[in-house]
DNA sequence: CGGGAAATGTTATAATGTTTCATTATTTCC
DNA sequence: GGAAATAATGAAACATTATAACATTTCCCG
């Protein structure tokens, strides 16, 4: 049987941590784009985990290290962070996953376990084609697509008693 | 050439809303769901158009019909609204929308147009298969799919200058 | 170094959604 | 029909998520 993907096994997570943000800075720094350091704290905080952080999260993140910010700061390191592909929003949680496809131009597919929230990012051609297949037969010129699955992990569905 | 689906083309919309009531007092009836006078009206008023309607924007409409209602007045009679398959919740938006094919059973894919706001919703069971074969194949037992496409409707495609 | 753009700080407020408890309506069952 | 149980609504307060507006600082570039 195959194993999990990663995100839903215990594993060396600051590993994971270190690689995004190795990863995002070199992304920035080929777009002239300044990672400063509340981007890159914030990107760090999301990526503590695979589960999507919330913006309060964040910021009581970064209170819980000694640094004061106010909503407007967080929203602000969030919409860069996203304009450059290292983080997306999960838009029927409100929170913010990192981005593991970092730079590759694609369309995430977002696997969310509703037991243990970790979520999964995808890249699945067939389903973006399908969606435009089926958005094309509606003459219907697509944009941006949100596809967000819920559902019960690997390690969830065996424990799973239906909480 | 094919022409528009309905929901971006002018059209005796009243028509639209009052078949929505009546398949949803059929349904309700069958299901011994009370479709009480609150709910009617909220379904009503969120099929006034094709475009999704804010919980608050129904609240509004409430209000100048001269009907005073609290959020949660609202929010119970959407809740239920769901349930029933009546109307659908579009996450991207936080606004919900008269669902097209209640009672079918079905998973809903969104066309959203980001000019006039019209949402045409599609059952697209080759979309559904590819999603489900890509939670398969990551071993993920898919329960709810959220499924927005943002882009340009037919109508939209031949005026936008990009706004 | 100085001028301009980008980023951040700060305060206030808007928009969205929920909890809790009281009250009213509806069904059920005798 | 009438009491008990259940479902639905009313009402007030509150929690969460997000943005507006304007001041200040930082950084880049010439």
């Amino acid at each position: 049987m195959a194993r999990s993907p990663l995100a839903y096994r215990p594993h060396n997570h600051n590993a994971c941590i270190d690689a995004a943000l190795d990863h995002a800075r070199v992304l920035c720094q080929q777009r002239n784009a300044r990672l400063t350091a509340i981007r890159e704290r914030v990107l760090a905080l999301v990526w503590q985990s695979h589960r999507p952080l919330g913006a309060y999260d964040v910021l009581a993140e970064l209170a819980r290290g000694g640094q004061h910010a106010a909503p407007p700061t967080v929203y602000r390191a969030l919409e860069f962070l996203q304009q450059h592909g290292l983080v997306h929003r999960i838009a029927s949680l409100n929170a913010f996953v990192g981005c593991s496809h970092a730079g590759e131009r694609h369309r995430g597919l977002f696997l969310i376990c509703r037991r243990c929230r970790n979520v999964l990012e995808l890249t699945a051609p067939p389903v973006n084609a399908a969606v435009e297949a089926a958005a094309g037969d509606a003459h219907f010129q697509a944009e941006d697509v949100t596809l967000e699955v819920s559902g019960l992990c690997p390690t969830c569905q065996t424990e799973a008693v239906d909480d």
